[in-house]
DNA sequence: CAATCAAACTTGACACTGTCAAGATAAGTC
DNA sequence: GACTTATCTTGACAGTGTCAAGTTTGATTG
């Protein structure tokens, strides 16, 4: 090739386009890595080197390997959303049924990402006054409100209804994801998402009629 | 000092009590670790300069970090047993105030230390085939069964009941550990537990009478 | 168009980590 | 009292996060 001295980009590696390439690639990269190597798998450099650039190249994106980590749970969170807005397009209008709907979506995600799941739930600490991160978890949870608003009697607070709903499914699938290895004796008689839906819905139906 | 001859302990440092005293010792210091210096600050090498022995002690031991790991695990699942049996022993005799105790105690643990909680459910890779850490953890289910035992159905398999209970307490004690540091609003309204058992409770009411 | 400037990295260093191999030392046993 | 073995210590190595300083490069400006 004899005329690399007309291609200015592939002569200097073509790195440097202002648009957030990088971060998205060390992101992409990082999920990778807890996906394959495990929760402790995660780390500045092998993201870096994963994504061809230098080993410090993630700290002026991220800081710290808390601002990757805050921005590997944004994502997380992203996905999160349209796991549960994917379910309520194909639901039926009815409250109970939205509200089934999101609880399957939320399953769906935690199935779908088990080492997303876990990492944002993990309790490790995260920026929380990180925009992106506080933007989607509060999206995430926004869809959970909405939800849940049909069942919340007049004058009381939403809140004993959605963190009703929420630990119901959040207790199921981060136990579910937690023993996912474990014996099969006591996976084959684990219990379907739906039987505990049942009765959730005739709580919070009962709830409204008493 | 010129008779350090006589003394031969104090010169060369007692340690080989051929018991377990270091283990139980870095076990206490992998716990101290984790509650003041969060899920990251864990180490080996803290433990032993913690319980005051070489770097590579804790390796005999323990052979991992994730070995070291599985025995804290285990710590906390003894004290899960002891905090759900001290609730229990309070409680009046009827099921229902049998199983809400359990609960109770399932909260009390994780309240009492957030850090150990998380630490068990982070997902991390435990030696789930370590014999301290299979028996405390089958233990503690084994209490959360034997209070659900009065509510399964005949002819039912006891997991539905168990992990409907095990879903709703460990949902709402995980996600308020998990955002226990979270903006002050949100705590202010998040309801009880008592509120939740409530439902929880006339869910598996109406379960039995249907 | 050339000089400048700041964004987007690279390079190098340091302290810290887990893990392994090899050695030391004392406890218990015969 | 010699021997064996459990219990550590010492030393080394690769890998990690983080910081400081330099370097390249795209864009801007005079």
């Amino acid at each position: 090739m004899p005329d690399e001295v007309f291609m200015k980009t592939p002569a200097t590696p073509p790195r440097r386009p202002r648009d957030g390439t990088l971060r998205t690639a060390l992101v992409d990269a990082g999920v990778a890595l807890l996906r394959t190597r495990g929760p402790d798998g995660l780390s500045l450099r092998e993201c870096a080197a994963q994504a061809g650039v230098s080993h410090a190249a993630p700290a002026y994106h991220f800081k710290n390997l808390a601002g990757l980590s805050t921005a590997i749970a944004a994502r997380g969170y992203s996905l999160f959303c349209t796991a549960m807005t994917a379910r309520l397009a194909r639901a039926a209008n009815s409250p109970t049924a939205r509200l089934n709907a999101i609880c399957h979506g939320y399953l769906d995600f935690a199935s779908a990402h088990p080492e997303l799941f876990l990492f944002i739930f993990s309790g490790q600490q995260l920026d929380k006054e990180n925009d992106d991160f506080a933007q989607h978890s509060s999206n995430a949870y926004g869809i959970l409100r909405e939800a849940c608003a049909p069942f919340v009697q007049p004058g009381a607070e939403p809140e004993e209804v959605e963190i009703l709903v929420w630990s119901v499914v959040h207790g199921y699938a981060h136990l579910t994801m937690i023993h996912k290895a474990d014996n099969p004796k006591f996976r084959e008689n684990w219990p379907k998402l739906d039987l505990l839906l049942e009765h959730l819905d005739r709580a919070l139906e009962t709830a409204v009629k008493t």
